[in-house]
DNA sequence: TACATTTATAAGAATTACTTATATAATTAA
DNA sequence: TTAATTATATAAGTAATTCTTATAAATGTA
């Protein structure tokens, strides 16, 4: 016994025997045998160099500083099973916490019924979504701010890890007045040159850039971007998922040649996800390819087409 | 490995691990091996079934969960460390509390300057003293209220221990108008049957009881009989620790036999003492033979005598 | 690509903790 | 008072764990 070293098992040990009054039941609880209940009482006594249990063969009773020490002991132990069992909890996914920085068209559109699928299963994991730019998405991920996120590809980056989701089709967006709305069906990228056009984060961002009109403005927030086009202030092209379907104001045609936004899962290289954010991705893959079905997306072939 | 336990020296190891980022500085630290430590890490990781350190040969980052559990781990061993060191700063006395209970005569008389000595000795314990009744006294240790008591015997019983501390000398107490005043010295217990007697606690229970006149009242407190005393209501007998000494009103004379009343360190046979008693006690023998010679008490020779 | 550095693994040594057997002490009952 | 009973203490041997040494594998850097 070079130096001795007391542990919760002490403590634990002592906790018991005080409750039972006896060194023979605390050994049966703890399923050990007396003698070793003996010895650790005995160490936690002399490292402390101080008596906490009178006793003779026939009782067991705490001295004034055992019964101070009783209460202690039990918080000690309490705290670290709780502690303990907290952890396991989060590996067991049955708690935790989960943060996504997100695209706000996928957000809006393509991630509640998977939010609502996610809830059922894992009730006891909280989630916190930000609506971003695709920009915000990246540097969000990189420097850890989330657990992962979702959105288009920004600059890429050898920290991140790109899981491609689905594709998005680009499409012209107008008001109903725009006389564009008379006629139906695609249109080209060229019939273009002549609009105004309305700048968003995610045009500014496209090869498909060089083909279109005059810009006057630039509307990072989509939602501002809407509303100019509401006010027939111009075009725009948005990927379907942004443009809202139940707009009265607002009318879509396809591009020739059909352009598409990839939309991706991001991860960090070097970082291990939780098992709260694991269990959040496995959702939305699995609810994926029903969303991509039920929105009309398209479903993502590889990282290249960005 | 039949069923792994985690002590507090995982978490122990955990925390210095993530606050270095290395293995092999955590082993340095801990005066132990890098082995140990990937060791006690992963018996950590894999108890609690989730991995808390990301770790390549180059850097070692703690995970999410590693990171909301580093606080957590430390305020467990923090907790655990102070709760031990707690325990043996009372055992070295350093902290700690007593309680005394004592006859209201010698918290007075005797024990300011014994209390003085332990205070400079043991500043960091708390005093508690209570005065009582000697039976009160009794009954308090008795019932472990007390870490011991000050007093004489009242019955004597097995679950006790009595220490004789020293003796105190009985007196005839009356007031200076009384004509017992007219004479000076030794006056006889028989003297007492024609006058009226002023019973107090500890001379009910004294064998001379039955010498003595009619008893008209009965005082179990002092400070009441000492306000009748002065009063010149009658006569009272009294140890001298009790008659206080600057009183104008007050005469005293010795009594022939002299009675003693014997004052013991009372405690229970089954109970050990605290640290912080023993001290106290400790301070009391130590300090008694000046006290008697202070107070012109007499050392106590048996138990006998009661 | 090679080198330096760091963590992971394997095997053996040292330490610690536990069990069985037995002694010792204290209460109860005769 | 003494014997019986029951509980804790001690001793010795065994099992288990936790270290250390030696070595491998992996990562980042020159």
């Amino acid at each position: 016994m070079k130096y001795l070293n007391i542990t919760l098992r002490h403590l634990r040990t002592f906790v018991i025997v005080a409750r039972y009054g006896s060194f023979n039941r605390a050994a049966e609880e703890l399923s050990r045998t007396q003698p070793a209940i003996t010895l650790a009482i005995k160490q936690l006594e002399e490292f402390v160099g101080i008596k906490l249990l009178d006793r003779t063969t026939r009782r067991v009773v705490p001295t004034a500083e055992g019964e101070n020490f009783i209460p202690v002991a039990e918080r000690l132990v309490r705290d670290f099973d709780t502690a303990i069992s907290d952890l396991k909890a989060t590996a067991e996914r049955r708690i935790g916490n989960v943060s996504i920085a997100i695209v706000p068209s996928v957000a809006t559109q393509l991630l509640p019924p998977i939010v609502k699928t996610f809830s059922i299963n894992y009730p006891g994991i909280n989630l916190l979504l930000s609506d971003d730019t695709a920009r915000a998405v990246q540097q969000k991920v990189e420097r850890n701010e989330v657990d992962f996120g979702i959105g288009s590809i920004w600059q890429p980056s050898t920290l991140l890890k790109y899981t491609p989701l689905f594709a998005d089709k680009l499409e012209l967006v107008f008001h109903r007045d725009h006389y564009l709305s008379e006629s139906d069906g695609p249109i080209s990228w060229d019939a273009l040159h002549e609009e105004t056009f309305l700048d968003s984060g995610i045009t500014k961002s496209m090869r498909a850039r060089q083909a279109l009109g005059k810009s006057k403005f630039d509307f990072p927030n989509i939602t501002t971007l809407l509303a100019m086009l509401r006010s027939n202030l111009g075009v725009s092209v948005l990927p379907s998922l942004a443009i809202p379907t139940a707009d009265p104001d607002l009318r879509s045609r396809a591009l020739i040649p059909s352009e598409k936004r990839n939309i991706h899962l991001i991860t960090r290289n070097d970082w291990t996800l939780s098992p709260a954010a694991q269990a959040m991705i496995e959702t939305i893959m699995s609810e994926i390819p029903a969303q991509i079905a039920a929105l009309g997306l398209l479903p993502s072939q590889d990282i290249e087409s960005d």
